[in-house]
DNA sequence: CGTCTACTTGAAGTGAGTCAATAATGGTGG
DNA sequence: CCACCATTATTGACTCACTTCAAGTAGACG
């Protein structure tokens, strides 16, 4: 949280597995690993540096390495056959990447910004995982995480609006700490607008039309193409048609346990 | 040995994990667990019966209990605030529902058909995958064919076309041979349209039309509510997008590892 | 055999896509 | 440091796939 990478990692005690609560209103951060684990998967991993735009992997590559991201972005894309793309999913700070793909990597995955991952050899984690039945039921945990983000994106993808799922994406970035410069409301978008399309399921001209958007309206400010802020807060939940973070709104929204 | 339950189900030995693996052109389906390992498991299950429409549980109840599908089809579905329903996954025989869902159920699961389960209470479970690292990293092994299968599931969402979508929905119901009453061509469709347009993202009007649209191109039979059969594949494997089983079309698709 | 619900069909509306023309950016070399 | 160029993003006009609304029809079940 406080430190920053001398040469190391961020936090120089190995690979970090997070995964991110959401109990009602409050949402939180947890480190997954004990400092023990963490040392230990240390023991496996070397520590790796890619440009933007490298491939770390591409789609039906022998899957030989689990890669845990220590800064910098990345995607994972799959290609359609006519040609187009589709992003799966964005790899912030400690992201697990490239993870069981059962003989062959499923998608590419791409590096979005300059990246540096710890990248732990797949046999050698495996027979890791079978030593330290508490150590793999992390990995499960960080699993099930990931599970559930993709069937919530599949949601997003088969209801939701082009408005809305630009404001869920947006919304993503702003949770992340590491997208914020120094804890203020500026949010940096590292990836360009057809990465997004791919993501939300849009055409560019969609995401830009939406941006536009809510940049008239006074929703979020549009800083150039890899900067935004969230202006007025309210009507940025509104838009992803979400319950509001401050509770004004009580309307019909009361039934199941939500 | 097989001592448990003799009363029991289908293949009477204790829960059952299966994945299918695509290997090009061939599809298989192979059984997880070591008949050991079956054996172990069914010491913690208990065999349960819902009728259809009955809820198996509910989003947000505290998730106590994993269920493993011996017979019938299940859905985990989730609300969203304005009264829409979204269906996640669908569960066939040997499928797993309400793994690790970390304190509380994300999705409600209701029973489609009268549904055959075994229950497994999630904290004997744990200990016993905490004990033995070889049977948990099946676990592993299978949730992460489910994150797959999810992150299909959203590309499909993101950039399909409503032919496309159905016809592939249906391909997921042929490939599965309890769905095949005496293996014939004749395949059962267990949910009803509001369900399956709930999965594939969009409204029961336009499952119908497309549903009708293959029917009167004669690639499918449309029998009633609840069953069809493929009448032409290659037209069915076009309407999917997909390549084709039998290599016959020689267009412009042999540039990236397919 | 009648009634209820689930499904189908048609006509009209609309949100996002497509195509095409600018306009910002940002990197590069003069 | 600025001018230039190649990219990347925005904007506008038009189209189309899917939705919406509104009947009608057919299965299923008592």
């Amino acid at each position: 949280m406080e430190s920053n990478q001398s040469r190391a990692p961020s936090d120089a005690f190995g690979p970090s597995i997070y995964i991110t609560q959401q109990q009602g209103t409050t949402r939180s951060a947890q480190q997954l690993l004990s400092p023990d684990e963490r040392r230990r998967l240390a023991l496996l991993a070397s520590i790796q540096h890619f440009e933007a735009g490298d491939f770390l992997f591409h789609e039906g590559d022998p899957a030989t390495t689990v890669y845990n991201i220590i800064s910098g972005v990345a995607k994972s894309v799959a290609l359609l056959e006519d040609g187009r793309q589709a992003v799966v999913a964005f790899f912030l700070n400690h992201d697990l990447l490239g993870m069981f793909e059962a003989q062959r990597y499923a998608q590419s995955a791409q590096a979005i910004t300059p990246l540096t991952v710890y990248s732990l050899p797949i046999d050698a984690l495996e027979r890791l995982l079978r030593r330290d039945p508490n150590l793999q039921l992390h990995f499960l945990c960080k699993l099930s995480h990931e599970l559930r983000a993709a069937q919530r994106q599949a949601i997003v993808l088969g209801k939701f609006s082009a408005i809305q799922r630009v404001a869920l994406f947006l919304d993503f970035l702003d949770r992340h700490p590491q997208m914020h410069e120094r804890d203020n409301e500026q949010v940096t978008i590292p990836m360009d607008r057809a990465d997004i399309a791919d993501y939300v399921g849009l055409r560019i001209e969609s995401v830009s039309r939406v941006l536009q958007k809510l940049h008239r309206d006074r929703v979020i400010h549009v800083d150039g193409r890899h900067r935004f802020r969230i202006l007025d807060r309210n009507a940025f939940n509104r838009a992803m048609g979400s319950p509001v973070t401050a509770p004004e709104s009580i309307e019909a929204s009361q039934s199941a346990i939500t």
